[in-house]
Formats: C-alpha cells, sequence, structure tokens
DNA sequence: ACTATCTTTGTAAATATTTTAAATTTATAT
DNA sequence: ATATAAATTTAAAATATTTACAAAGATAGT
C-alpha cells in the first residue's frame, strides 16, 4: 500500500486513500481489469467506495499517464499499469486480455503522416486462447 | 443498390431489403461509422427499420466476414467494409475515425505464440486531426 | 480555526447494447 | 395456389455502461 503511494506521486498524483487502493490493485492485478472489476475488488474491504470514484480515479490515473485505457474491448474499458509498449490479445471467447511482450519495437513506431498528430499506438490481436481452445 | 446485392452474395449474405440498404450504405460512406450514425442514414428513407435490424445485420456481417468490427472507438461500436489490411487513426478532440494504408505489411503478421490462436490484428493509432489541431 | 480547493459520494440521467416475443416476410413442399 | 415451416424484422423492455451534477467530506495553507 505503501509503495501505491510514492508510485503515484511519481506520477504527479496526490494520493488519496481510494486513489491509492485503485492503485495498489492494478499493481498487484496485471488482468487490465474493468471499471467494474476494480471495484468489485475493492468495494468488500472498501464499503464505502463509489463506482463514479473508481472512474473519475482512472480518468486521471491515464490523463497523469500512469495508466493505459485499452481500446481492445468493445464492450468495457480496460486499464494497463504497464506502459510500456507492448502488444495485448483478446480472447473472444472468455473476453480475458493477454500481455503480448515479444513484440518487434518497429510495431510501437509512428508512422510518418502529415494529416494527423500521431502520440500513441496499440497493437492488438483477437482469437481464441488455449484455455478456451480445450487445450 | 444492386452492387450491394452481388455483393452481399458475394459473402454469402442472403440479400433482404434491410442488409441491402445497410450493405450500400458501408460501400458509399467509408467513414467507419457506428450503429446510430447508419440507422439516422438510412431511417429517413426506410422509415420501418429498427435499430435491432442495425445490430443484427452488423452481427451478420463480421460473421460472414464482409465488414470488420473496430475495437478503436471505445464510446460505440465501429464498422468498416474495407476488409483489407490496413491501420486506422482516431482523433481524441473529434473522434472521427481515417485509414491509414501506407503502413509496412509485416504489421498485420500473425506473431508466434503456442498461449493463443490468434486469427486477427488491429493496428490502432491516436492523436489530433490537422482539423481539430486548427490547421 | 477559517477559507479555498480538491476529492468523494450517491442519485439521476444519458447512452449503448442485448433480450425477448410477436409480427411480418420469404421460402418450401404439397 | 395454399399451407406450413423457416427466416427476418420489429418494438418494447431489460441490462449495462458511462457521464453529469450537486452535496458532503477531507485536505492544505494561512
Amino acid at each position: 500500500m505503501l509503495e501505491s503511494h510514492q508510485y503515484l506521486r511519481r506520477f504527479l498524483i496526490k494520493p488519496s486513500v481510494q486513489r491509492s487502493a485503485v492503485m495498489h490493485f492494478m499493481l498487484n492485478n496485471r488482468t487490465h481489469p474493468t471499471i467494474d472489476e476494480i471495484y468489485m475488488a475493492l468495494s468488500p474491504t472498501m464499503p464505502t467506495l463509489s463506482k463514479t470514484t473508481v472512474y473519475n480515479t482512472l480518468d486521471l490515473f491515464v490523463e497523469k499517464g500512469a495508466v493505459r485505457a485499452l481500446a481492445i474491448d468493445e464492450k468495457n474499458a480496460r486499464f494497463d499499469v504497464d506502459i510500456s509498449a507492448h502488444g495485448h490479445f483478446m480472447c473472444k471467447s472468455c473476453g480475458k486480455v493477454h500481455d503480448i511482450f515479444d513484440l518487434k519495437p518497429s510495431m510501437f513506431q509512428i508512422p510518418y503522416t502529415d494529416k494527423f498528430k500521431i502520440d500513441s499506438v496499440e497493437v492488438s490481436y483477437f482469437g481464441t486462447c488455449n484455455f478456451c481452445q480445450g487445450n
């Protein structure tokens, strides 16, 4: 919990009880959770927590660059504390999102274009995970 | 309209009036429209059209491989009739989605992994378009 | 302790999507 | 043609997700 406190400061985020709790969860559950998953995980030990706070908190984290919002899941917003360049895989059957680390750095280069000012890239893969494949 | 008819058949989709109208719109408005945009565009000339039909139709098109669903927009599902390998850019300010065609083919290769059965890739870029940049 | 600012909360509203069941249309077999 | 079955469309209701907002609470600086 102390760690999350320091961690937030590094991103110039004022650490409140709620923010530290959310960040603590993110740092220890690297499952690209949805708002609802975070809320469900924390509310038992933090009964007054509001879902709006979770929304606000994640918006702030994204704005400050502490987490990345993923555009891989059409249904829900998902978040990743690992802000290093890496890709994601989403299983169309179970909906779980996994990291894909072993991609070439060139995959994350910003292509040249004079039409837009590009400032981020997302590389997403879709298919079926081994578990859902009955494997 | 005839064209959309033939086009649907190529993907083994039985062409109904509604399906042809939706496909006709997709083929002539390559703006990666949302369900609502499609519905709003067609309902004036097709007053009985139901939004549920638009949902059903797009689901079918995706299933049959006639269009691709994009996960680039967290707010709404977006669809692309261009099923060739290309990337997308979304302006964080106006929300419009544009094609990025001049990417290396290697960007769309399926990486090797024994953890998942990957069957599609999505390469998405985010930033600000020239119009929103006041340029 | 006082005040201004920031944060959290709960409710309600807005938006998006899915489900369901009935109605309509289309296809098939007699 | 007509009856029947199958497929498609529709509207309404149910769910789910996200945002807006205003009140309450906490924090920091003077």
